[in-house]
DNA sequence: TCGTAATTTCGAGAAACAACGAAATGACAC
DNA sequence: GTGTCATTTCGTTGTTTCTCGAAATTACGA
């Protein structure tokens, strides 16, 4: 684990404050996921999603994986950082009951890339 | 505790990701302390330490209490919001190494606002 | 090789935020 | 009451953040 400073810390937490966020993580916690996917479940545009992506791994709460020409992202299972390592359990209880992260997870269990992406 | 949404959340992470805000949570888990107090260890405008106090009771970390002129904070022990009181037992042991809080926090023990306050 | 799709990088505009000083509020002491 | 001190509110400024679209990058498949 990393060292913890305030910096550290308040990157964490950052990463953590802003709701497109949570709902990618809570996302990832139905499956791993790739970026079109995602993004046609928030309905953003790519390149603002994956600027979120890049800051849920620059904080270490998630990892990405090059699958061709696809990129699956997934949470984290060996934590670097000990703040995230504390958090995650947590998270993985927390917003079970906001509408929007139930619609989310549920679209997340049957969303198929081959379908969805490439528009 | 509050109904837990997506909302809430991201309102208490927002509290904690500015490392000010952090430095506040961390002096009053040595005791209670005054506005002025905490103006005199951050070193900020009393405005900005009285913003950033809103934001910490707003979200459920702190509460205010009179005292004559003076206005104390202390963390909160009756816990209103789900988050906090899960994060706030976790957050007790965090940055205790880091150079700046471990500063603020021997600060906090000896300051006194009798000599501290009225400039 | 060429075209297409997925993703990231870059630059720009809009919104949110942190910081300040000045003014307003509330409470004590005289 | 008057003055003083602690705190909050308000308006402003500079910075950060979120978002987008356009362009660059990488990989697949025809």
């Amino acid at each position: 684990m990393t060292t913890k400073n305030i910096k550290t810390a308040e990157r964490v937490f950052k990463a953590l404050s802003d709701s497109n966020r949570l709902r990618i993580l809570k996302m990832l916690q139905v499956k791993p996921m790739a970026v079109c996917e995602i993004t046609s479940i928030l309905k953003l545009a790519p390149s603002t999603v994956s600027s979120h992506l890049a800051i849920l791994r620059d904080s270490g709460f998630i990892i990405d994986e090059k699958d061709g020409k696809w990129v699956n992202y997934r949470l984290t299972d060996e934590y670097i950082e000990k703040y995230v390592a504390e958090l995650a359990p947590l998270f993985k209880e927390w917003l079970e009951d906001d509408p929007v992260i139930k619609n989310d997870m549920k679209q997340a269990k049957t969303v198929d890339r081959f379908v969805i992406c490439k528009q």
